[in-house]
DNA sequence: CCACAATACATAGCAACGCTATGCTTTGAT
DNA sequence: ATCAAAGCATAGCGTTGCTATGTATTGTGG
């Protein structure tokens, strides 16, 4: 019998182009059609089925990217030796990756947020849950605290901030509320008000994006 | 000269014709397109456009909808004379109704929830600060506590567990969680901690929909 | 070394999408 | 009774994602 023989290779280098791509115009907001994506890149439509699959299959490693795009951006907080100004400063990261990239963060969160590969979004999680630990460890959190539920208590407090944000309803200077809303969710865990005040507040530091607002509160402008 | 003569009326009939069938396919998971909306009910497409002028507008006369049914939802909680325990009931009622009509929820909040009336939508959130203004006069929460603010928290964590529920990543076991973290939020607010976990937990009753889950936490089984 | 089989990719065409142009029908004020 | 305006059905346009088909390319077995 024979074994199969090899052909064309997949160049890796066309599957970022595409990917890198439709993220530039998801942020420059013109629409990501299957011809669009591929007007001008030289590649024609079929190449995003012999990497993706579908135009589905796209979005999905969209998702995928927001995810990586997330975890690196929570890598890059430095540990310290207080666990609770560290919680607060991956959500200070975690926010300030959605509004960095309001539109991929939206994609990342519809259709359910399948992936292929979970082990991003797994480790965003755990990230919060060895730190919760840690403060745990030192004291700071009573040792009743589940730190798979703080940390998951944290993440919705995250995500409600930055999923009201990104899509619209809430400006961007509602995004100050995440230090005392952190504040009260860890002083509810057990440490010291005033502590965790600071520490929060350090952690969070300046509000992700600070910056001059384009939109009102509720009722929104009919701008 | 001449005034301009009448001519057909339209049928509000047909308006919620459309409407309620769009809901119910939303539900049931069919795709809602101009054609499949208007498949069987004896209308032709063109009626989208006379009631909607197009499907943009129909989506918009949806997330109007989802929020008429959220302030219905919001008003049939009856007021007691713990207003604590009356905000906790109004998140457990805010949860209830997303997680009933998951679908209608998610269209509510993307596309920016541009309304044509935001009536809707600002009376729910002045729901939320009547009863903290009553928490206050009632001397539950500290004077220094700005009731739009705290609304604005109590709607962040709601947001943020429905959209994690509704959306996926998260069981809807994690609904539970609402209870301890609204009342670390009132607790910050100057709410006595063991009379605050009493009125939340009296609020907020069994979790909204303690009901068997389908999904895993994050990592979700490839089901 | 070379022929072959399997893969990558371009082209063209399909059903379904939202939307608009057109004309018929209905209606209410004059 | 008349007639302009509005409701609404039909047909067709451009675009969508996708698939079928044909061509080019390349690693490997003989």
């Amino acid at each position: 019998m024979y074994c199969g023989a090899m052909a064309r290779t997949k160049d890796p280098a066309v599957r970022s182009l595409l990917l890198d791509r439709a993220a530039q115009m998801l942020r420059t907001r013109q629409p990501v059609t299957l011809r669009t994506l591929v007007a001008g890149t030289g590649v024609s439509t079929m190449a995003v089925y012999t990497y993706f699959g579908g135009m589905d299959g796209l979005w999905k490693a969209l998702r995928q990217e927001g995810f990586t795009r997330l975890a690196t951006r929570l890598a890059a907080v430095k540990i310290s030796a207080d666990p609770v100004r560290d919680l607060a400063a991956l959500g200070a990261a975690y926010l300030a990756n959605a509004l960095e990239n309001p539109d991929l963060y939206r994609v990342m969160f519809d259709a359910g947020f399948d992936l292929e590969d979970a082990g991003a979004a797994d480790e965003t999680l755990h990230r919060l849950v060895r730190s919760i630990e840690r403060a745990k460890a030192s004291g700071r959190f009573r040792d009743e605290v589940d730190p798979l539920e703080l940390a998951t208590q944290s993440w919705t407090i995250g995500h409600g901030l930055a999923s009201l944000v990104a899509t619209g309803p809430l400006p961007h200077q509602t995004l100050a509320h995440g230090a005392p809303m952190l504040t009260a969710l860890f002083t509810s865990a057990g440490d010291e008000p005033a502590r965790c005040r600071q520490s929060v507040e350090q952690g969070w530091g300046r509000p992700p994006g600070a910056v001059a607002d384009r939109r009102a509160v509720v009722r929104g402008d009919p701008a």
